[in-house]
DNA sequence: CGCTGTGAAGCGATTCACAGCC
DNA sequence: GGCTGTGAATCGCTTCACAGCG
């Protein structure tokens, strides 16, 4: 996940674990990319480091999708572009919803690949009526009062939210009455959803918390020391979540 | 999460594993709520349901950082808050630098969450010499060329690439050479990074990709029809990426 | 011979279910 | 009695290793 489990107790999807579906959109990049290079076929061996895993897990995403490639040759690349292409859905066209047009909001509405494979940004949303009818990325922005009729008018399945966190479970009930069942959601919110709605979180914060984690991970090995143990619960050090200055226990940085 | 697999072969990190790890942050963020609210204990049904899991994983999870709950009882939120902080590395200053000054990068300097989890933004960093003393969300854009030398002023050890896809190893590599040992990475591009140096991937494109292939499911599963048979390989449909229109073998949207 | 496709083994994570303690 | 902490069972994913095919 980036993160953020929401979906259906992981059963496979017509057959094809989650895991893999996560892959999928990895090994279409770096097959559009050999596909420009005008690249007739490639091995699992040079597409799986393309794509940064190794080829007998590619081998075996395959093999989920079918008997696509040529035993001593390897895959041919314009039709795995259109077999995976297929699969994902992205033969056909999204539309989606942003609602939230912050900076975030604006980044995402600015952002190329999004346009780029299928997903078309129908319209950007937001609750501030001094926005409505600026336009952002060439996009007009508008009023969340009209946030049913344009999930209506558009056939949107898909909303992203970048509202702040406050609002998020609120835009997100009101999407998925309006008839969104997919969500990716950046607001730091957990959100909850009827049965067959899926929602992805993606989450800065978290991203680099774990980051820190083996950062901190790796400055206690490198001095080989552990982190210090904790005083027993109910003890002292209440009230310490951040701020209090000198915790000192690892120099606040440490590069390798 | 999300996302992005590129961690070292999942050794246990001090015997919490990754899984859980991921999940730390997410607890607290729920424990920070429930402090703000002065709320004194909370037992791993109530908790587990702020965070979006089930109590017996949460369970699970807090057994590897100890025994910080009193049975009967619950868990002290005060207590597990500077218990999680600690374990995340937290209760240090974590200088982090952000390169590449589009959209993205401007919100990300913008995001409050950054700032209020030891996170300090230690410099913005763009390649365009037009940015460079410019100041977004009160911090100075320095010039690329700079770099090693904020890395090394500052003591950073955790980088932010948001630049475009084709600049993102060469900075990647620049930050490394620098001593920067963890990478969070928003460019659409697979890092290659020597052994010891951590990345994560958060990639828009991916998530809408992973969500359009359950929408596409959901579309075929409530016309009961399966997802067409794919046509044998070298046959014809070569060179379908996207962009020939009528593909229509589902509608373009179905919502439930 | 080379490379794919896949059964089988290995491994980590999740879930179950209950013993242990307050 | 209530809720935590945890062994044991289970599940899903990854990796191995090689059979099968071009």
């Amino acid at each position: 996940m980036a993160t953020g489990r929401n979906h259906r107790p992981a059963t496979r999807s017509r057959g094809i674990p989650e895991a893999t579906v996560a892959r999928l959109p990895l090994y279409l990049r770096a097959l559009t990319a050999l596909s420009e290079r005008s690249v007739p076929t490639v091995s699992s061996e040079e597409l799986a480091s393309a794509a940064g895993v190794n080829s007998a897990k590619l081998r075996k995403d395959f093999s989920y999708l079918g008997s696509y490639g040529t035993r001593g040759v390897g895959y041919d690349v314009e039709y795995l572009v259109y077999q995976i292409s297929r699969e994902l859905g992205l033969t056909q066209d999204w539309p989606v919803v942003i609602v939230g047009i912050g900076n975030l909001g604006a980044a995402l509405a600015n952002y190329g690949g999004f346009a780029s494979r299928g997903f078309r940004v129908a319209a950007l949303i937001d609750a501030d009526p001094a926005l409505a009818g600026r336009q952002v990325a060439g996009i007009p922005v508008r009023h969340v009062d009209d946030l049913e009729a344009i999930i209506d008018a558009n056939g949107v399945s898909i909303g992203v939210i970048t509202t702040p966190g406050g609002a998020a479970q609120q835009v997100c009930d009101r999407l998925v009455a309006a008839g969104v069942t997919s969500i990716l959601n950046f607001a730091p919110t957990v959100l909850t959803v009827p049965e067959g709605v899926d929602v992805r979180k993606v989450d800065l914060s978290i991203e680099l918390q774990i980051l820190a984690f083996h950062e901190q991970r790796k400055a206690a090995e490198a001095m080989g020391g552990e982190v210090p143990e904790a005083p027993a619960p109910g003890s002292a050090a209440r009230g310490a979540g951040r701020e209090q200055g000198p915790e000192g226990d690892i120099p606040a940085v440490m590069p390798a």
